[in-house]
DNA sequence: ATAAATTAATTGACATATGCAACTAATTTT
DNA sequence: AAAATTAGTTGCATATGTCAATTAATTTAT
């Protein structure tokens, strides 16, 4: 067997390239394909219950808000489409992560309530996170994290307002 | 008609938050989902063949390739499944951005040949992402673009290696 | 008070994306 | 010549995403 080292692909992979140059959603979506990856694998190794990363951030988001979520707001605080966080919602309701309790005032609202199972579901994947977080940030210093942070939020603001 | 001001979403998303501790997935794909949605926004206004993103950076890689590449090296220099790219293939085919070319001395390999038309939509796109990363870089520091390409990488690699 | 408009949730249709497993055809190894 | 490997392909499943239409509840306008 005559292993083709032109096939030992993803290394080399625009490793020579001026990255200022190169289209700014290819570079990041690398970095962000390889952690998520990462954070998949471990998610579906360690968790009772894993679920998809967009999974994920619906439930993390719903716990977090200070406030009970319906699900137009979650459809808007997540700037997607009402009917995707629908079927999200859907998928985690089956696994009683999360449950829809109407609003006796207006009958056509329903509060996304999180269930102890989902809190406890949205704990672990938050400690895988941060656990993988700490990896990838080894070997940066302060600084540099502070700076790519504010750039980050930055081309998120500008984009926004694009 | 009372506007709800609790719905004016995405503003308010998340700002008073310590970034830091916020899942890095969550933090740089919102960021993402902003960028890519003004550029898909613009490809389809401007480019006289709109494709998805993921069409694009296909086409783009195979354009950049010093050389000629096959389905099976893309699958990997892109690190997806082969079906996957596959199939984005048999898209830029039909629209005549790319060719097969049996290889003449391995006909197991077909070799991507970017067409004309190919390149030339290619090109329009990259000049859109261009001016879409200056006006998004526009109030960062050249120190600051240069750092946060350089954490970028640092996750990057981190995460290839885990 | 009733009709019209608005709102929230849902559903259906359809496109994209991704992955796994099985299959075919061509080539290489044994 | 048989067995193993390789490249491409197909089918199936899941997830996501958008759009448009529908239903039920509520609010606004007349």
């Amino acid at each position: 067997m005559s292993i083709n080292l032109f096939y030992l692909c993803r290394q080399n992979n625009f490793k020579n390239m001026e990255q200022d140059n190169l289209p700014l959603g290819m570079v990041v979506g690398q970095m962000m394909k390889e952690m998520i990856n990462v954070l998949k694998k471990r998610d579906a190794e360690q968790a009772e219950v894993p679920l998809t990363i967009e999974q994920h951030a619906v439930l993390h988001i719903l716990n977090e808000r200070k406030s009970d979520v319906i699900l137009k707001e979650m459809s808007c605080v997540m700037g997607k489409n009402k009917s995707s966080i629908l079927r999200i919602i859907d998928v985690l309701e089956v696994k009683e992560l999360v449950r829809r309790a109407v609003d006796t005032k207006d009958r056509r609202k329903k509060y996304l309530m999180v269930t102890k199972k989902g809190k406890q579901v949205i704990e672990k994947f938050l400690k895988i996170e941060a656990e993988l977080r700490t990896e990838l940030k080894k070997g940066l210093t302060k600084k540099e994290i502070k700076i790519f942070y504010k750039v980050v939020n930055h081309i998120k603001m500008k984009a926004e307002q694009l």
